[in-house]
Formats: C-alpha cells, sequence, structure tokens
DNA sequence: CATGAATATCGACAATCGTCAATATAACCT
DNA sequence: AGGTTATATTGACGATTGTCGATATTCATG
C-alpha cells in the first residue's frame, strides 16, 4: 500500500512537474507556485498530497515552507525498478493448460 | 506524460498486485485471475490499462493472452528513482527573499 | 496589536476511476 | 455448424480526484 501511494502521488502531470523543480535543489512554495500553473490554494493541496505519500519533504522556515525531494522514496523508486527488471529470467507458468500441458 | 502514464497505471492496489504476480514471470490472465480479488470483466480492464501505459506486455497464444513486465518500463523506473536521487546535492534557490537575501 | 505576506483548509463542482453484470468476440474442439 | 473456454467490451453505478474561489491560519514586522 505504500507504494501504491506514492505512485498515486506521481499520477498527476502537475505533481510530477512539481517533482521535477524539486530535482534542481530545495525550493519553497512560492517560488514552485511560479512555474506551475494552477492557483495557490492547488499547489497547497498537490504538495500536501507529496509530502503524505513522502515523495517530498517540507520544511518550514518562518513564514516560508521550503519543500525538497524525500531520498528514501528515491531509493524506494530504485529498488522497485530493480525488481521488475530481475523479472525478465523468470519462466511462464503452466498451469491453465496454456502451455502446452494436457489436461 | 509518459512517466504520468505509468505511475497512473501502478497506482492501484489491484494493478499493483497484478504486477507482482508477474514478477515471478510471465503468466496468462487465467492465472492471474485466481489470484486477484475481482471479476474477470474488472481484471480485463486492468491489464489494459497496464498494457497501454506499456508497464505490461501482452502475448496472444491461441485462447490465451500471456502478460509479463515490460522491461524498457522496469528501466524507466529505474533512471526516474536516480534523476530523484541525485537531486540531493542541490542548493536552496534564493529567490522569494526567503533565504535571506534582503529584496 | 494591526497589517501584510506565505501557506493551509474548506466547500463545491465537473471529470475520471474502479467495479460489476451482461454481452460480445475469438479460438479451439467435436 | 454448435458448444465450450478464454478474454475483451459495454453500460451503469458510486467513489475519488483535480480544480477553483473564499476563507482561515501562521508568522514577521511596523
Amino acid at each position: 500500500m505504500e507504494m501504491v501511494k506514492i505512485f498515486k502521488a506521481l499520477s498527476d502531470p502537475t505533481r510530477l512537474e512539481i517533482v521535477k523543480i524539486l530535482q534542481e535543489g530545495e525550493r519553497c512554495a512560492c517560488v514552485i507556485l511560479e512555474s506551475v500553473p494552477c492557483v495557490q490554494s492547488t499547489l497547497s493541496h498537490h504538495l500536501k498530497i507529496l509530502v503524505e505519500a513522502q515523495v517530498i519533504d517540507a520544511r518550514r522556515d518562518g513564514k516560508w515552507t521550503h519543500y525538497s525531494i524525500n531520498q528514501e522514496c528515491a531509493g524506494k523508486l530504485k529498488k522497485f525498478g530493480d525488481t521488475l527488471e530481475s523479472s525478465n529470467s523468470k519462466e511462464t507458468l503452466p498451469v491453465c493448460g496454456c502451455t502446452g500441458e494436457e489436461e
């Protein structure tokens, strides 16, 4: 369920754009807002979803909130890709008679 | 937009379960159906979404359709994770006066 | 404490999504 | 051709989502 939440957080164009911006380094919400085509309340909503999925981290600094990529999440995504990649060496499972087995 | 589609495809518990099953190797739809708590039409729908996002491949074999992990997609996810990970060396951008700069 | 700036929350709405039952298609077998 | 099996498509439904405007909160500063 944890990965589902991460993928859900990343499955929106606006949020993926936010992540792309944060790849350049930590940014405060008002800077992100300049690069993203939505109003402030919508941005705040997207940031919350990304934070709750632990895709990004939030750091409060007085009036401002600074956001940055959560490194653990980056690792999880790499690991997920690795596991997927290792699956190509596996065989077809003969169960339903669909691989030449007679019943 | 390509990654958005991939993440959207992966952002559902049932579909992630399907992917997990396919990590063990190629499987036909009827075998997957036994391990997934939904009816056949729903499974077919999920498989279509995964195929269209190119997360998995479909191979028709007579009456059966065999599904397997798309290796290119696995690579894309790893690359995405890599790019995220490299972002931790970047600096905070001073723009809105939020990093000590005076206006 | 009053003001203004940065950010968060709320309420509403249209759009998309996941699910199922029913039906259709496609392929194999007598 | 007719029947059976595997899979796909359709139509309907409630639930969730992304968006916005309006409002609330939080904090620095005059």
